[in-house]
DNA sequence: GTGAAAGCGCTAACAT
DNA sequence: ATGTTAGCGCTTTCAC
């Protein structure tokens, strides 16, 4: 058994109190300097190490946070992991990241049992397919801190931090207008998440902008956000079985963007020859691939920082926040293929 | 304030001691019918969840298990995540991701972190730097279950799960040697780390076997892992200048793989034409790179798998345990570029 | 300057 | 069948 040395061993053998030691380990100036030192070598020498689960439930707090998103191989994701440890690590937070793999269920069960296990805040992207956030208000209004990264929940009122989607899907799309497609799909995430309707929004401001006409047969949606590639798969084929083929793509998501580039490959489909594609992709080996794709990076370690730097503060703030943000940030579009 | 209901406030608003509401809640069957009922509804109403930190102080386990591994983003390491999520999900504990960055520092500070935050065990996949275990076998001699994964620390007996990295190697070497290359190079992580040892024999038996003479100034070590591109680089390029160049290159990790296809690219030398690359990677995209490269994969859901399982065994056993297995997984080589 | 005692939320041995 | 109490490891009044 793994029984790590508690303070009352250190009064024991040292014939003092625990109350005596704990002062003495935490530097209290009512003790005397020999007693500090003869505690502080011995602790030294036995490596003690204060039981985080005793203070926790002490101070209720437990110095941690949890994270909730879709999957940690996301490249997305992953760099966001990055940038949330470079703050919480700092500030001595602990951080637990859970995986919803896109769906609701497992999101639902993550979040009550971290919340349950006591963190001191949550950041939370949501899942695809998750709609109802009631659980997630409920735990926000009995005051537990949530901020909320990428996707979004719009009735949930606390700090959010975005990517600028419109702007970065009104720049894909005007990208594809502009190597001369005319009749440029969308393929998306479910519609119900916030990233989705923003990335619509850009794609359709710019289709007004060059005066291309919105065609609601050309926005196929993924209820599922290609977690399974077949998802991806019919999506496509249903898009290639228009009479009025589309001659590029916009799609919203690093998931699909992927996908899509397999199911091309699949279809020997010529990319970009005969289909166009840009996408929202963090992908750190689009530059290997071939066929490619124009990508939306998104700044995601800095979207990770800033929002556990929010998250942070109001975990310790001591007055109650009602002042929300919404933080945007701007988008970067790398051009390939041309 | 997020202050969660406890069993006082239920025992309160019922008029009830504590110890009554606890038996009910738990279902003792010293509690009468009605009782319970009315206790359930009420904790049911007021969605009372038991205080996980207070559980851990009492049964001194915090039923959670700690990881430590080079990366999230490293699609060998997502996949074993998803093995190690599928079984302690199921079995109850949660589970604490930490990245090392391929840092020795950065890998000590965590696990002494889990360690002291009382996690029940810990998964290790040692860090590129790492050569000191030393204050892992302080940990596992003072009872803390450790099992290993990928790379193990030799001197420290306890469960490993690895991969037949001996037989993968050399299958991939040999599938070298089977495309006409004569003067095949090695590219590795740090000397120290088992899985560089044992992939390092199975390229010296590859050789060995087809009477290709080993020339240890075709081995190039990354004492990083290859975390900066540059360490690739300037592998990469030490081989390029030998006045013998070689013709083919076994790389020995999925970044190295990723970061040789980069710099190749980079220096317009063309694979497969002028230089063959196997290397064990794990990437879902290599098909859809151009140049790609023959491949040794991992069957890291299954390590993942099978480490939680044994690591929760070891938890969970009544009796120390003196018995360790090594269990060693075959990789499978899917061959491109032909 | 040091010790005794209470309390964080929970369970379990020990009353009644 | 229910209540009282002690204790998990720690900090923090309150005594002396």
């Amino acid at each position: 058994m793994f029984e790590p040395f508690t303070l009352k061993d250190i009064a024991k053998a040292l014939g003092l109190s625990t109350s005596t030691v704990s002062r003495a380990l935490r530097d209290t100036h009512e003790i005397s300097p020999q007693t500090k030192k003869i505690v502080l070598e011995y602790a030294q020498k036995i490596n003690y190490r204060p039981n985080p689960i005793a203070l926790s439930l002490k101070e209720r707090r437990s110095k941690s946070i949890g994270v909730s998103l879709s999957e940690v191989a996301n490249p997305y994701f992953s760099r966001v992991i990055n940038g949330i440890e470079s703050i919480a690590y700092d500030r001595g937070y602990h951080v637990i990241i859970t995986q919803t793999h896109e769906s609701y269920e497992r999101e639902k069960i993550n979040i009550e049992h971290l919340a349950s296990r006591s963190v001191d805040g949550l950041l939370v992207s949501l899942s695809a397919e998750t709609s109802d956030t009631s659980y997630l208000q409920n735990l926000h209004q009995r005051g537990l801190p949530i901020v909320f990264f990428d996707r979004v929940a719009k009735e949930i009122e606390t700090h959010k931090i975005i990517a600028n989607n419109e702007k970065g899907a009104f720049e894909a799309t005007e990208h594809l207008i502009q190597q001369g497609c005319r009749r440029i799909a969308h393929l998306t995430s479910s519609d119900h998440l916030s990233i989705s309707v923003e990335r619509l929004n850009g794609y359709k401001q710019a289709l007004a902008k060059y005066q291309v006409p919105f065609d609601e047969t050309y926005v196929k949606y993924c209820a599922h956000g290609g977690m399974s590639q077949q998802e991806t798969e019919i999506a496509i084929k249903e898009l290639m079985n228009l009479k009025q083929k589309p001659d590029g793509i916009f799609v919203a998501s690093d998931r699909l963007s992927i996908g899509c580039l397999v199911v091309f490959k699949e279809l020997k489909i010529k990319v970009p020859e005969e289909m166009r594609i840009t996408g929202f992709c963090n992908s750190d080996v689009l530059d290997l691939m071939s066929p490619t794709l124009t990508s939306v990076c998104q700044p995601a370690f800095e979207m990770g920082r800033l929002a556990t730097d929010m998250l942070l503060n109001l975990i310790e703030s001591k007055y109650p926040v009602h002042d929300f943000e919404k933080k945007i940030l701007d988008t970067s579009l790398f051009v390939r293929n041309n």
